[in-house]
Parts: structure tokens; C-alpha cells; sequence
DNA sequence: TAAGGATATCAGTAATAATGATAACATTCA
DNA sequence: TGAATGTTATCATTATTACTGATATCCTTA
């Protein structure tokens, strides 16, 4: 009567993801045979194809796309059973581990960590902060509950949830004839010395599409992933950079850099939050996003009203 | 990572519904012993008790209960998954096994089978005719896709969902005062010779009830489970009985009997449809549901408006 | 106190899944 | 063209897991 079971469909979800019987089975540690005769098996009792095998590796069919709907909404329920052990059980507790932009280390990070760590002495929390591409995986894989990240090209194994728009400041040393939180029109400046974090960040693919359209002229380019390393460049020299407002806000009145909205049209980044499609959150899990949800929310708000260049940024 | 399997859920359910590990093996064909091995390597594994047990049987614990709720669920998107297999294969096809009461057997159940085999040649149907108790006991263990009784005490593993309310008609032979239609207070006629179903069936409870509550004179009452018999039995005698209106409307204008609304206050009976809480229903079988409950209720509409007594009637 | 019915346990057996090596095939690149 | 690499499928073996049937134990009831 049931021919499916639990262990097909987590096969099942890898191969759809990783679009490999091989990579799949290094994911759910176990061999890629184990995943051929399990899928064969599935496919025979279900009397349909899920994948088109080739040598290059499998793409799913429409069945298999369809059952991976399924799939992954059945093991988040079945992984939800298990988280409701540890509600059950009573106190809040366990281990979270959440994966966070740099970005938000300073600004939205520190109360939200405060905050939690009082109200549930009992969890473990652990933060990574890395770019969204190692976060992204880190997710898919398990290693991480969640994370935070800006909006890119959607990871399949992960669902996502649009958190924020927040505004993207133009940063230069005190050394220049703007005003502190005057805007600006990156087309009209002369030709920018630009510190930017290296190709695939998310942000930078959506700063490249903007320089390059909106015709902003370059001086050079250099790249730098490490905020420090780039504010201290910034403040000491005439490279100037470019920074999510969340990033800025806590130094806003710092005199050593001068902070710009970037306006004509507003450069804006899209904070999402995302979580294994295919498993859902442990309480403790579940509480701590809620508060990192909404901290980064009325962050995002104040610094759009004190960054932000007028409506067209909230849109 | 991943703890329970499907087979622990299937079980967990069977004896959550069962209340009992016996049973529940005999359910599900397996032995007491095998399922009691499971639960415990569940209870295990989850680190909490599912199910206090006594020399009398089990009952679930608050943890019990929360897992019954969520493998049902997964159970029946689970069914879901074998199902999409049909409707993959594109046309419909398949088994369709319904039960009904009686009181459909002629006025519902005949333009919707042909109809239904019309737009949908290749799916075989099977269509049994029960009282409620058989009928919610063969959904249960499988042997019927679906149902639709009159509405009762609830049993365990039954999805339920109410399809019409329908007005109760006294009939009598047409050696009576009274005019044909025209709405009778049982409690104002003279002592009553009744014809009704025996106890144990749903409709006759609530009928006992009524009678009861209102203090309705009785001369006698025989037990008939027989439409057909109480028709005829009625028509030629000065016996009587109280039928729903559905089953009364085909022979509305039969000379052989008369029909009369009870009011003051108004009988009335609640059809509803069941199915099996922890599977999801196949193509066949729920385009086929589609077809009997708009039937149904556009019937009880119709007989509403003919037989019913009034606006107290719909609510 | 005995009988009946419930669950738990245990050892043996049956069924199922994973493994590791290999085969077959396609792609890439020299 | 041919070797190297990387893919999935298959197979026999091993390891794991689940089921069975008998029995023990406990509780309720007569």
C-alpha cells in the first residue's frame, strides 16, 4: 500500500538538487550505487521515470520535478515532527546555527545576540559571517539553520523569504567637497576609485549592473572582501566604496568618511532569509529568526529614513 | 538526521485510532509484537512516551496526540505522491469505491454514476449501499475510497466534511385527514405506530431523541432496516415513518403515500462526506466526490424548497 | 483464584539496504 | 584517434533492519 519511503524521497531531493546520483550520495553520506538501486526501485514502483540519466549527469523529469515538490514539503513536515520533541519537552533549547552577511555583524547582530542569549540561556547559538555564495551552501548541506543574505541567484535546495530593501551608500573620505549625507549622482562623479568585494558577491554582480548601466565613470577597481580593511582604505585615501546602508549606520556620524546615498536612479540591495527547503526550524530555531527577522526590518526602515534619497528608495 | 520513518508513522497512526497494539496489527497486517518493537524504537529514538499503556489497551500522551496530527498529514501527502502517478499518466482511470446510505440510492446516486461513467469510461466504480456504522468502519480500513453517512458520533481516522442539512418527512399511507405536504407536530398527532431503523444507526438517534425531547405519543415502533419494506409497509397499513427528504423526492407525487415536513420544531438530518484521515484521495475519486456532493447538495436545495418547513429549516 | 486479554521481550529468521568493485557509456582534451 | 575522466548501472556480498511466533508479565474481571 506505501511504496515510498522517507529515505527515497531525501535521495530523491539531493539528486534533484545536485542533479547528480554522485554528488548526491557524498551529500546524505552514503554511495551513489545505494542512490541508483533506491531510485531505481521508486521509479519501477511507481512505474514512471523521476530523472534522464547521462553521463554528464541526470536532469529530472516533469514526475520528478513534481514529487520533489512533495518531497521536500513531507520532510519539512516529518523534520518538524522532531523539532516538536524539543518543544514538547519543555525549555527552549538546542543549538542554533545562523549564517550572516557581514553586513549586519555590527549593526543588527550584537542586540539581537544580547537579547536572545537573556531570554534563552539554554540555547547555543553560533554565528558565521561569509558571503552569501559559502552561506548558501552552508545551508543546503545542514551545516547551517539559516542565514541572512542579499538577494542573488536562488541556490535549489533552499526557500527563501524577502526580508528587506535597504539603500547602497557611496562612502569617500572627509577629503571632498560633499556633503555628509548629501546624495549623489555616481554618473556625474569624475572617475571613481572604487574598492568593491570580488566578483561573485552578490552585491558586487548587482553594483557591476549598475555601473556599467547607468554609465558611471571608473577610474580602477580593486577588490576587497573585508569591510575593515575597506573603511580604513576609504577614510585614509581617495578610493571610495560602496556599502549597504545597515553596514553604515552605526558610524554614521563617524568624521573619518563621508556617507552618500546613491541616487539616479537609487542603487538599492535586497536582504533575503533563507532556510533548507526540505527541513524545518527547530523551535529555538524558529525564535531566533524571528528576532533577527525583525531587527534587520527596523533597521532597514530607520536607515532608509535617514539614508534613504526620498520615496523612490522604499519601492 | 532523519529518525522516523513512514512505516513507524503508519503504525503510530493505526494505534492512536485503535487504542490499542492488537488491534492495530490486525489492521495493518502485521503482528502486536512488531509494532510494539516500532513505537518503542520510536519512543526511543524521540526520547518521549507516545502511548500509556495498560492491560486494557493504550492511550496516547499529549506527544502521542501532537504525532498523530502531523503523520496523518504526511501520510496523506504521502498517498498524495502514488496518486500524481495516475494523474501523470494522464487519462483518468482507476477504482472508485463509494458507500452510501440509503437515502441516496435512488434520487442522488443514479445521474451522477451516469454521468460520471460517461465523462470518465475507464475508471471502474463500485458503489455500496450500508448504514452508517458499516460504512465509517470500511473507510476506515480501506475497503471504501469514501462516503457519505448522515451525520454521528465522530470515529477516529475519519476525515469528515458536512455537505447539507436536510429536512425529515413523516410519511403515511393515504388513508389519513391530513393533506398531502402539508407540515405535521408529531407531538400533536395521536400515539404513533412508527417504522424506523433500528438502534445503532445514526438517523435513528437523533430520530429517538427528538421523539423524546418532544414527547412524541407512541402507540409502537418496529425496526426496519429496509427502505423498500417501510415504503410498502407504510403505504398499505396505518403504520408510519419518518424518512429524509431526499429519499421522499422521487416519488413526491406517488399516490401511494403522503408525506408531511415534521416541524415544531423541524427534524432535520445532516449528510456528511468521510474519507480516510491519513490518505489523500486518487483523481477518479475526487472527481467522482465532486460530482456527488454537488448533487447532493443542489437535491437538498430542491427538497428544501418542496418539502421543507419553512426558514427555520436551513439553519 | 483462574481466565482472558493486553503489552513486552527474546531469539531466530526473513527481508531489505548498503557496500565496493566493475561494467558501460559519454565527454573532454591532447 | 585514443587516453583520461567522470557519469550511472549492475552485481554479489555483507551488514543492517524488521518481522515472526512463542513466551513472559501484568492487569482486569468473573
Amino acid at each position: 500500500m506505501i511504496y515510498v519511503n522517507l529515505r527515497q524521497l531525501r535521495f530523491l531531493v539531493a539528486i534533484h538538487e545536485e542533479r547528480s546520483f554522485t554528488a548526491a550520495a557524498r551529500r546524505v553520506n552514503a554511495t551513489q550505487s545505494g542512490l541508483s538501486m533506491q531510485i531505481k526501485e521508486l521509479e519501477e514502483r511507481l512505474g514512471l521515470r523521476l530523472f534522464d540519466r547521462s553521463s554528464t549527469g541526470v536532469t529530472p523529469t516533469t514526475a520528478g520535478d513534481r514529487l520533489y515538490e512533495r518531497a521536500t514539503r513531507i520532510l519539512r513536515e516529518v523534520s518538524a515532527i522532531e523539532n516538536d520533541v524539543q518543544t514538547l519537552s519543555g525549555q527552549v533549547s538546542g543549538r542554533v546555527q545562523v549564517g550572516m552577511m557581514p553586513t549586519f555583524a555590527r549593526a543588527v547582530l550584537a542586540p539581537v545576540l544580547e537579547r536572545f542569549a537573556r531570554h534563552y540561556p539554554n540555547v547555543e547559538i553560533k554565528v558565521t559571517e561569509a558571503y552569501s555564495a559559502v552561506l548558501c551552501e552552508a545551508v543546503t548541506n545542514g551545516q547551517l539553520d539559516m542565514a541572512v543574505v542579499p538577494s542573488g541567484k536562488m541556490v535549489p535546495g533552499l526557500k527563501a523569504e524577502h526580508l528587506a530593501t535597504d539603500v547602497e551608500v557611496f562612502v569617500t573620505s572627509p577629503n571632498t567637497k560633499r556633503k555628509h549625507l548629501e546624495p549623489v549622482d555616481l554618473s556625474k562623479c569624475k572617475p571613481l576609485k572604487l574598492a568593491l568585494p570580488g566578483p561573485g558577491n552578490a552585491r558586487r554582480e548587482k553594483i557591476d549592473t549598475y555601473l556599467e548601466t547607468y554609465q558611471v565613470p571608473i577610474d580602477s577597481i580593486m577588490e576587497l572582501d573585508t569591510m575593515m580593511a575597506t573603511l580604513d582604505l576609504v577614510s585614509r585615501s581617495d578610493w571610495t566604496t560602496i556599502l549597504p546602508g545597515c553596514l553604515c549606520l552605526p558610524d554614521i556620524d563617524d568624521p573619518r568618511r563621508k556617507l552618500h546615498p546613491v541616487i539616479n536612479p537609487p542603487l538599492v540591495v535586497d536582504y533575503v532569509f533563507i532556510e533548507p527547503a526540505s527541513q524545518s526550524k527547530t523551535q529555538a530555531a524558529e525564535l531566533f529568526a524571528e528576532e533577527i527577522v525583525k531587527e534587520i526590518r527596523t533597521t532597514c526602515t530607520f536607515c532608509n529614513s535617514k539614508l534613504g534619497a526620498g520615496d523612490s528608495v522604499s519601492g
